[in-house]
DNA sequence: ATACTTCGCTAGATAAGTTTATCAAGCAAG
DNA sequence: CTTGCTTGATAAACTTATCTAGCGAAGTAT
């Protein structure tokens, strides 16, 4: 196993501490504040997805989990990426190196383009094959 | 001017009826049956982190937006891609691609542990379903 | 038939996210 | 000083996710 060193560019991007359950508000307000933006024009330039009245909790860390979309919404008006948020807050990543991507190599070139109704006949029908066949 | 003449498969209509709950649960129950397991089952595959009764209600549409990492705790389980059922349930994804449609439609249908027999069944039944319904 | 198990399901409770209404403090005119 | 407006913060209400406990149906074995 190659045990590279990594040694790119000592990595930042720990930007702080794993313990702190609660320092998304911290980055919330910084960010905020950076910009020079009041509680209400984020709200508005959130486009009212995100309450003023929420935002303050939020950066008061009264709130651990908000919602991706309300992250999303966040991170779009601060310039910041939404990954970032999103781990920070402790959801997990689509990892990629996952079964997403590579595990291509089965019938997905056919099915890109599923409908809903397809895939949904497809599992019934891969359901009903295997219940037939269980010693696969 | 990439003209990308819509060639795909025409999208059957969004659904054909109106008042079905969510789309995510019929998906999960799906997915649950194809692998021939119990809510049980899975409540213990996924260590715990679902519990049986809580899944029953998801797959049944009465909760609209798990959290995410309970989401990621049934792909696995399920052999789905993450994003997936991310998608499903109307959490933004991380934006991969910059500016132009880089966004492939996702396909719930990358189940991981297709056995060679199973995916060409399920090619054929496939086939057979687009000819019996070419498009709507 | 009686147990025993496993199944899917749901009622009830708790906890957390989110909203709406409201607050006290500050700042700029008039 | 007072009026008006803005700012950040709460309280309470409302919504939603999630868990525990238990039900009844269906199967299996004794």
């Amino acid at each position: 196993m190659s045990m590279r060193a990594d040694s790119r560019r000592p990595r930042r991007t720990r930007s702080s501490f794993g313990g702190r359950p609660n320092e998304l508000g911290g980055l919330l307000a910084d960010l905020r504040t950076a910009k020079g933006l009041s509680l209400r024009q984020v709200e508005e330039a959130t486009d009212k997805a995100v309450s003023n009245a929420y935002l303050s909790q939020l950066e008061k860390g009264k709130i651990r989990k908000p919602s991706p979309n309300v992250l999303h919404s966040l991170a779009a008006v601060y310039g910041v990426p939404y990954e970032v948020l999103m781990e920070k807050v402790g959801y997990l990543l689509p990892s990629k190196g996952g079964a997403a991507g590579r595990q291509r190599r089965l019938a997905a070139f056919a099915i890109e383009d599923l409908t809903a109704e397809e895939e949904e006949e497809l599992l019934k029908y891969l359901a009903f094959l295997r219940s037939r066949n269980p010693s696969s």
